[in-house]
Order: C-alpha cells, then structure tokens, then sequence
RNA sequence: GCCCGGGUGACGGAACGGUAGACGUGGCGGACUUAAAAUCCGCGGCCCGCGAGGGCGUGAGGGUUCGAGUCCCUCCCCGGGCACCA
C-alpha cells in the first residue's frame, strides 16, 4: 500500500480499540489521570468548531495512556435547556425525541474523529437517573440553609407572559417575539453562593495551574470591595438607614443620602403628603429600567422624598433623595453623597442644586475653587471635626472605628457577586423537588419532597399543547404533574412548576463520571478519593465566570458535605481558542462558514483534520479553519507514512554494536526529536511538537540507506516517529507500528525516552557578534570554552575585520551559544 | 470609564533577554509527464550593490542592557469581559 488510505485505516482501528476496551478507566496500580472537556449540549450538527475542546482533551488522554497513566477520560450530555426547548416549540417535536437523535449524531462523528472516551461511563443530563441528584443535592443544600425563596428581578416578556433568561434577551427585547423585555420583581429560588464568595475568591490564590485570566476574571466578578458601614438614622422615627462607603474619610462632606427608587424602607419613612409623588417616582424608574439598552446609562434622576437623616457625625439633618443611579441589591442599597469628592454625586448635585462641601485636600497645591468637577483622589481632611488634618488612608480606618465603638456603624466588606437564582419558567429542565401544601405550609415557603420520591420526573407531554412558548411555566399546564399529595399530610398539594437552571446539572456532573450508575448516592466517597480532583480540565473562556464559579462553588459545598477529598474541583484548567471560519469569522450556520465534521473527515481523514487543528495554533488561541492547511497535513501524514513504507522491509534489521557516520546521524535525529516534542507536548505546545515532528520527516525521507546500522536507525526512527506523532494522528500511528511489528496499541507499549547519550552533540556553532551585531559564526568542539571560543572567533575570516583597529572593551561569553565583542 | 488579552513576511505561526521569521499555507521558477494530478528540487522581509557585503526591520516613541520581538515607561490600533458597584 505505497498511498495511505484512511478510509480504511480509521475504521479499523476504531473498532479495534473498541474491541479491546483501550479508553477503559480501570482503577488497577497505575497513577490516575482524569481528563475532562467541558461537555457539550448535543446540537444536531458537529463542526470544527465544536471539537477542537474534544481534541485538545484526547490529544493529552492519549498521550498520558501512553505514558502509563490510568486515565479516566469520560463524556457526556448536557442535554436539558432552552434550545432544545425552543427547538421543540418551534417544531412541535418532543425535546427528548431530538436530542435522543442528536446524541446519536454527536457520539458517531466523535468515534469518527478517533476520541478516546470510555463510553461506559456515559451520562445525559435529561436522564431521571442523572437528574435525580441534582433534584437530591437541591434537598442537601436546601438543609444546610443554601437554599431560599426571594423575590428578585427578572426579565420579564409580556408578550410570552414569561421569565426569560439573560441570555434570551438581546438588546432589551426578546429574542422570539420582540416584545420589550421588563424587570419584574418575581418570587424564585436562590443558591447562596455569596456566602461562599470570600472563600471563592482565596481559593483562586491556589489555583496556579488556571489561566491567569480566568482567575483576574472571577476576582473581577466576586468584586470585594472594602470600607465601612454607617446609619443614618431617619428624624422622628425609629427607623434608620445603612449605607456601604469606601470613602469613609469624606464623611464630613456629606450633604444628601441617596437610597434606590424600590428601596423597602421608603414605605415607611416617606411623609404622607410626598407618598404618591415617590410611588410614581419608583414606577417610572423600573419601566425605564426594564427599557434601557444593558449598555446605557440613564440620565441621573431623583426626588427628594421629604424624609430628613441625621449625619452619625455632626448630628445634621440631611434630605434623604430616592435616586436612579443607586442599584438596589448591591451594598445596602443607600448611599451617602459627597458631591465634592465622588463623580456621580458631583453630577447629581449639580442636577438639583444640592450643596458641596470640600473636606478633602490635595497633599500638594490646591482646588480650583469652586470646584469644576469632583476631586476624588485621597488626600488630607479638612472641616472634618477631629479627623481634620488626617490623611485619607488614616483617616478611613478611624473613622470605621469610631462609628463601631459609637454604635452606628463599622468596617464592612460588600461583594459584587449576586446569589444564584435558579428558577426557570421552562418544562425542559430538571424539576425543583418542593411541593406546597395549604395546610401544612401556610406561608407557601414549600415542603421538600422526601428523598424516597426522587427523581421529581419530568412528565411526559403534549408537546403542541404545552411547548407555545406562552402562558404560564409549561409545567403548570400539566394537571396530572401538578396535583400531587403533601408528604406530610398526605392531603392535596401542588407542585413547583419552575425547573432549575442547566448550571445546576452542569456543576456536578464530573463527579457523576466516577460513579454513573450508581442508585443509593450520587458517587462514593471512594471513587471521588480515587479519581478527584480532575487533573485537566478544557473549555471555552466564555465559562470563566458562570460555569466556573458555580463549578467551585459546589465543590466546596460537597467538600463540607464530607463527599469529596478537596474544595476544588480541577487542577488545571486549558481555555481553548474559538475555530473561526476561513474568513476569519466564528464558526456558523449563519455565516455559511462551517466545517463539518463528516465532511472534513471523509475527505482529508480524521488524522489529518487533527494534525490541522493542533498545528494551527497554540490551543489557547483563536485559529481560522482552512481547508488548504488541512490538505498540507494530509501531505504531511502521507509523507510520514512513505517514509514509513519505503523503510518498511528494514523493520527487521538486527541493531549492530555500534553506529556511527549517518547511522549515528539519523539516531540522534530521532531522539533529539522524541526529546522536544516530548517536551512541547508537556507544555500544550502541539503546533510546535507537530513543526518539530515535520522537520524530522523532511530530514529523513531523501535517505537511502546502504548499510544494516543505516538500515536498523531508519526502522528505529520511524518507530520512533509514529509513537511521537500517536497522541495527534492516533490511526496512522498505530498501522505504522502495527506494520513494523507491533503487537500491541502504542497506547500500551509506553511513551519512549531519548537516549540522552544521543541528545550529546560533539561540536558546537557559537554566535559571533561586534557590538551586538551577527558577524559570523565559528564551530567548535563542545566542550571548548571561553578561550577557544575567542581564538576560533579572531581568526574568522568574516570577524576580523570588525575587530581590526578597535580596543576590545569586554568579551562577553554565553557558554553554548554565542560570543559578543564590546568594540570602541 | 475600569480590567484582561493581542499587534512579528502575502497568510497561520516559531523564537529560556542571545542567529528574528522554525514549521506550514499560498506564490514564483524548474524537473518528471503527451497533458494534468501527485511527487521531487530551488527561490522567497525591505533597501543599496554585479558580487562579496552593508544598512534597515517584530504597531509608534523613549528607556534599561554588551545584546530587546521578549524587561520598564508613554502612546496608538484590534479583540474580549465588566460597568451608575458607592
């Protein structure tokens, strides 16, 4: 066979490793390897763009399989959530029906593409078997006080009369039905994951093995921030108001108090006569809030609502505002404004006529007076009672601590991050195990269902008469789902009918692998210790805060929960870049620039589409798909296997004692070879590993060998070769191999090591410069030094005459690469 | 506005502070062929020079260094994230 055909080559080997049980996790003495991708949500085409994630992973699972690693490497289905729905409404197909047939798709083009998962481990989201512990950890968390009920805004579509998720919001209208989307407030059910924030945010200090930008990423999002807490207490009533600063040291300046238009507290502060006047000032605020673009900002808008505070410090009667530009769920939901050192406050004063008070000083000059814009740097305090004559830094700590020690307020720490709400108005998704029962829970705060009534199942539908994407949640439309019995009464209740977000499913199913089939728990204690945490872990950056963050956050729930060795739940994390189209632009149906991947595969092999999208580019980065440079890694594999076949008949060739001459040449060729690409592979750096291999292949392809020991270090290179080249073009590897006499997988045989005898070189080429310029080159024994080296570069026929006439200043000397003359 | 990335031949990309452009794609020239495909050989940053050679060159400008694509400062452009966050 002097042309390699993979049409032939790939199924074979498919099916051998299949038969064989290669990809098999078997728990035996060998280390643990688990390698995870993110998994995907099976859509009904595979291209390029979806697998490059699945070929990074099984690019470094083979290779440790080689390596003598039990690697776990298992995939699976995150198969429950909007577009699956929104696909079954739009064709009035049952979600289960089409990612049933969708999965068939995804699992045939993988095998295709030659990835080595241990299917037996497979697990679908959408499965009750799998849904179930999501359904269980909700009853866990919700015991260890994780989980509660709350109002919160949502997006809101009047036109659907439903809830919509973020990301069905695009440009402040709704993706299906282009209604302008509101904020409503809406009961639902939250995680507690603020409670977890601070924790969040230390533990990314031990995580050195995530991309640094993923890390600042998540810092970003918990968004500590540090300061101070103060009340205000409103005049004749007994209510007061806190606020969050970081600027305590501008206390003193403070003129007004600002809370959100929907702040609680306004019922019951606001006099009677301005009652109707705020009310309509808070209604307009949320329809314009519900209008605005996400990237707006509103116009700064406020009433005074006749409330008066009272300054903790000075005891002054302040006007309290209801205002737009304070945010009702971050710190406190009130502010204290300092017109004359905070930009926001500054603007809104201006707006209004509220007065300014300078309390903070530049260390050096002066203010322009009156101030033209807020001077917002630290500085010295001025006009503030005892604290005048601090500096900003002091004067913030003493501050804090006077209003502990006074009773009305101290250091506080606020975070960005927002609890988890979970409650989706949607049928395709893992039910929320609680039932209300009216007599037993007047409060309607929901009983738990027991855990012997798990899994809450999904109930099979009339997908035309539930699925229009209009109404009430579809759940509510299925009586038979609906009417159930109180588990404490056992009179009638009623069903949650809200199903929780798909981050639920997808923030545990990696311990799932270890134990998927398993019906008393979710896994074991044991195989969690066996396999945790998972030691590569490989997705798309778009995941750095959501996935991710919940990800951890769970680990650190099951962590107390005794279930799991650590509170993290990967070592090292890879973001792989996006696979553009061959015009530069994101893969898509939309801009008719996919690769697919039967295509690819049928037309340039499996091995071929790999070896592309490994060479590309380092994985981290974006690559464009381009059908040419596939074809050139077709050429090259061809190239790789004539080099084989035509060294084939020397594959039996007895190794003499000694190897010298081009023998000896070729032999080092393929093991300084082996020695960097073994370590390009360490360090993710296949399009590097790939180059080296390429040059390898040129060096050696023109060779005729004349004698045994050329003949033996052929067969001894091109071994050597495919074993190097197995992680990326797996099927070829193996023929060759198989070819050369090799009974078992490479997979089996055990990564080699280079000769480091061979890694050796006898001379040396050192660079030659004048003040730093190339001036030539000299060649010298290995272990010449400094002295050699300088009378081997003087008596250069190129050098000298840099040299001739000047002083020689200094002689620098880097051993093994290079000589530099500082000339004058 | 703030926080991340990133700017290197026609293109994708290489390069522990030490020969810039490895490897590949495309291009050009040649061999083989009746022809094409496949394959093989050669050329390939810019400027000057017949040549040997010399000068310039990693977004722009400055700096540190014997030596800077790489480190530091200022700025420009592209991509991404967050955003009235107190």
């Amino acid at each position: 066979m002097s042309r390699y055909d993979p049409a032939v080559t790939e199924p074979k080997w498919q099916k051998a490793w299949d038969e064989a049980g290669t990809f098999r996790a078997r728990r035996d003495q060998r280390p643990k390897y688990y390698v995870l991708e993110m998994f995907p949500y099976p859509s009904g085409d595979v291209h390029m763009g979806h697998v490059r994630n699945y070929l990074i992973g099984d690019v470094i699972a083979r290779l440790h399989l080689s390596r003598g690693y039990d690697v776990l490497h298992p995939m699976g289905w995150d198969a429950l959530g909007l577009p699956a729905e929104n696909a079954a409404i739009r064709d009035k197909r049952h979600p289960a029906e089409r990612t049933a047939e969708n999965v068939r798709t995804f699992k045939k083009e993988m095998r295709r593409l030659g990835l080595s998962y241990d299917w037996s481990r497979e697990i679908n989201t959408s499965d009750p078997e799998t849904y179930k512990w999501s359904q269980w950890f909700f009853l866990k968390f919700r015991e260890r006080g994780l989980v509660y009920r709350r109002y919160a805004q949502v997006n809101w579509c009047p036109g659907c009369k439903t809830a919509l998720a973020n990301e069905q919001v695009k440009d402040g209208l709704c993706e299906r039905s282009g209604d302008v989307v509101e904020k409503r407030r809406m009961p639902e059910w939250a995680f507690r994951i603020t409670q977890y924030s601070e924790r969040l945010l230390q533990g990314l200090d031990q995580l050195t093995e995530w991309p640094e930008e993923v890390r600042k990423k998540q810092r970003n999002w918990i968004g500590k921030s540090e300061g101070a807490k103060l009340f205000f207490d409103v005049v004749g009533s007994d209510e007061r108001i806190e606020i969050f600063t970081t600027r305590a040291d501008t206390v003193y300046g403070c003129t007004y108090v600002v809370v959100a238009p929907d702040h609680p507290i306004l019922e019951r502060i606001v006099p009677a006569e301005r009652r109707a006047a705020v009310e309509a000032f808070a209604k307009d605020q949320a329809r314009k809030a519900a209008k605005k673009r996400h990237d707006e900002e509103l116009p700064k808008e406020g009433i005074d609502t006749g409330a008066k505070v009272r300054h903790p410090f000075t005891g002054e009667k302040l006007p309290l505002w209801a205002a737009n530009f304070v945010v009702a769920d971050y710190g406190t939901g009130a502010v204290m404004c300092v017109p004359a050192h905070d930009e926001r406050d500054y603007e809104f004063a201006q707006v209004y006529g509220l007065p300014l008070r300078i309390v903070i000083r530049p260390e050096e000059g002066a203010l322009d007076e009156p101030l033209q814009a807020a001077f917002t740097e630290d500085g010295v305090l001025a006009d503030s009672g005892p604290y005048t004559g601090l500096r900003s830094a002091e004067a913030r700590a003493a501050i804090a601590r006077a209003a502990e020690e006074g009773g009305f307020g101290g250091p506080a720490v606020t975070y960005r991050q927002r609890d988890w709400g979970i409650s989706r108005q949607r049928y395709w998704g893992t039910p929320i195990p609680i039932v209300y029962c009216e007599r037993c829970d007047p409060e309607g705060e929901g009983i738990s269902v027991p855990y012997e009534d798990l899994p809450v199942r999904i109930p099979p539908i009339n997908v035309a008469e539930v699925l229009t994407g209009t109404g009430e949640p579809p759940l509510a439309k299925v009586p038979e789902f609906v009417h159930t019995t109180c588990p404490k009464c056992g009179g009638p209740a009623r069903r949650e009918t809200e199903t929780m977000d798909t981050f639920v499913d997808s923030s545990w199913y990696f311990a799932r692998y270890l134990d998927p089939h398993n019906d008393e728990v979710p896994f074991t204690r044991e195989v969690a210790d066996r396999w945790l945490p998972v030691d590569v872990y490989i997705g798309g950056p778009e995941h750095a805060t959501m996935h991710l963050l919940y990800f951890r956050f769970w680990t650190m729930v099951m962590h107390e929960m005794g279930m799991v060795p650590e509170p993290e739940p990967v070592k090292r994390l890879i973001n792989q870049g996006i696979v553009n189209g061959p015009d530069g632009r994101k893969m898509s149906k939309r801009w008719g620039n996919v690769a697919g991947a039967t295509e690819i595969c049928e037309r340039y092999g499996a091995d071929a589409a790999r070896t592309f999208v490994m060479f590309a580019g380092p994985p981290d980065k974006d690559i464009d798909w381009s059908n040419e440079k596939v074809e050139g890694c077709a050429r090259f594999l061809q190239r790789v296997w004539r080099l084989a076949w035509k060294n084939h008949a020397h594959a039996g060739v007895a190794a003499p004692a000694a190897f010298e001459g081009r023998a000896l040449e070729i032999r080092r060729a393929a093991h300084r070879t082996l020695h960097v690409v073994t370590e390009d592979y360490d360090r993710l750096s296949m399009n590097t590993a790939v180059a080296r291999m390429m040059e390898l292949v040129n060096f050696l392809l023109p060779i005729e060998p004349e004698t045994d020991a050329e003949k033996a270090a052929l067969a001894e290179a091109v071994r050597l070769l495919a074993t190097m080249l197995s992680p990326v073009a797996p099927h070829i590897a193996e023929e060759i191999l198989e070819a050369y006499g090799a009974s078992r997988s490479v997979l089996e045989t055990g990564w080699p090591e280079a000769d480091p005898a061979l890694l050796v070189e006898e001379r040396r080429r050192y660079v030659i410069q004048v003040n730093g310029k190339l001036r030539g080159e000299v060649e010298v024994p290995a272990e010449a030094g400094e002295a050699e080296v300088r009378a081997a570069a003087e008596a250069d026929a190129k050098v000298r005459p840099h040299l001739e006439g000047k002083t020689v200043r200094k002689v620098i000397f880097v051993k093994d690469r290079l000589m530099n003359f500082v000339v004058g």
